[in-house]
DNA sequence: CTCTGTGAAACACTTCACAGCG
DNA sequence: CGCTGTGAAGTGTTTCACAGAG
């Protein structure tokens, strides 16, 4: 029963934010499937690799479940978080509202460019990337999530790795290959756009 | 052997990238499988899906293989995409430089404030979503980005569907519940970021 | 009687291992 | 020989269906 499936793991997170759309003291596996849009089985099962959470006959308490879901996932205290490029895109995310209130801080964003290091975007500090290692080291930031371009990537990939970071979320349009001590998550536009513009040409 | 696994298209997608960055006439499973990261055999299995494409005791011609690959994709000719929301993240999107390159084009952004609509964001027009249903009908694009606030994501969500859309990337930070018409493929952030929290727990 | 938790079956996807083609 | 294409085995994930708790 231990070792949670990466599927479910995603799941969770939904779940997290589905909860935030439901009303009453307890919620039932019916209700969270039906806001997250999978099959009730399959939320029992997942709810399951938390240990026995609900009361049968009733269902789960949306608080208690709540917490149990935020404490699998590690999101106890405040996750800080690093955004590496401060172009566009790394702006737009600096401006992302979303953040704190899921919990997470971000705590700087880095650069090299010379001109943006020192400013400030949405109230964050533009650091130099070379101060970044010493800032991950100090446990100022735990995430980090890379906004640059593609010919940056993984360079950059690979000083988070030296500076001990784990955990990195890609959006630059690069295939990363990380080390296995890493676990990072790409998104990649060009990638989706492709994937979406299959199951438009199989949809007719 | 008919209908290509959901996990094949995506790698399919990937290869497609990868092709970019390896030399020669031919290649072989095993160079494409050490550029994205999978295994060999992954990458043959899911190759197979496009009928015999390589050549036993060679390899895969590589531009054959990159047509072949574009054909399975539906990406013939330009496929166009429409931004909705000309917020932060709807204009850091429409600065992105790869959507050209990799054979779409982005139509319009499109809003309901009116001292954004009319104006332009990197060379792109920003129309009232009003007129979005009827671009849609008369094939000015086929994918739409949906880059708007949480609340008014459904709302956009349901007038794209009415307008005949079957394929929408989702950043804004809401969980949808698509019709089965359409495919939407999610990227929420926090979702994303809480993933990333649970695997950076376990990996100490 | 309702709704959870879970064996067991079904399904989906990946990897192995090798026959066979060029 | 080298490398593809693919049965067969293995692994991971979802769904069914129901026992059992409240």
């Amino acid at each position: 029963m231990r070792a949670i499936p990466r599927a479910t793991v995603a799941r969770l997170a939904q779940y997290l934010q589905g909860l935030d759309q439901l009303e009453g003291r307890t919620i039932s596996s019916q209700s969270i499937a039906a806001v997250v849009g999978v099959g009730a089985a399959q939320v029992r099962r997942d709810l399951s690799y938390l240990g026995h959470q609900g009361v049968r006959g009733v269902g789960y308490d949306a608080e208690h479940l709540r917490r149990a879901i935020m404490r699998e996932l590690g999101l106890v205290g405040t996750v800080g978080v690093a955004i590496v490029g401060a172009g566009n895109l790394g702006q737009a995310l600096a401006g992302y509202g979303g953040f704190q209130e899921r919990g997470f801080t971000v705590f700087s964003l880095y650069d090299i460019d010379h001109s943006k290091v020192g400013g400030r975007v949405s109230g964050l500090p533009i650091r130099h990337l070379d101060t970044m290692a010493a800032d991950a080291r100090s446990g100022r930031f735990a995430i980090a999530i890379i906004a640059t371009p593609a010919e940056a990537a993984s360079e950059v990939l690979a000083r988070l790795n030296e500076a001990g970071i784990r955990s990195v979320l890609n959006f630059a349009p690069a295939v990363l290959r990380p080390p296995t001590s890493m676990e990072v998550r790409n998104v990649d536009l060009s990638t989706e756009l492709q994937i979406l513009s299959f199951y438009r040409k199989h949809s007719r």
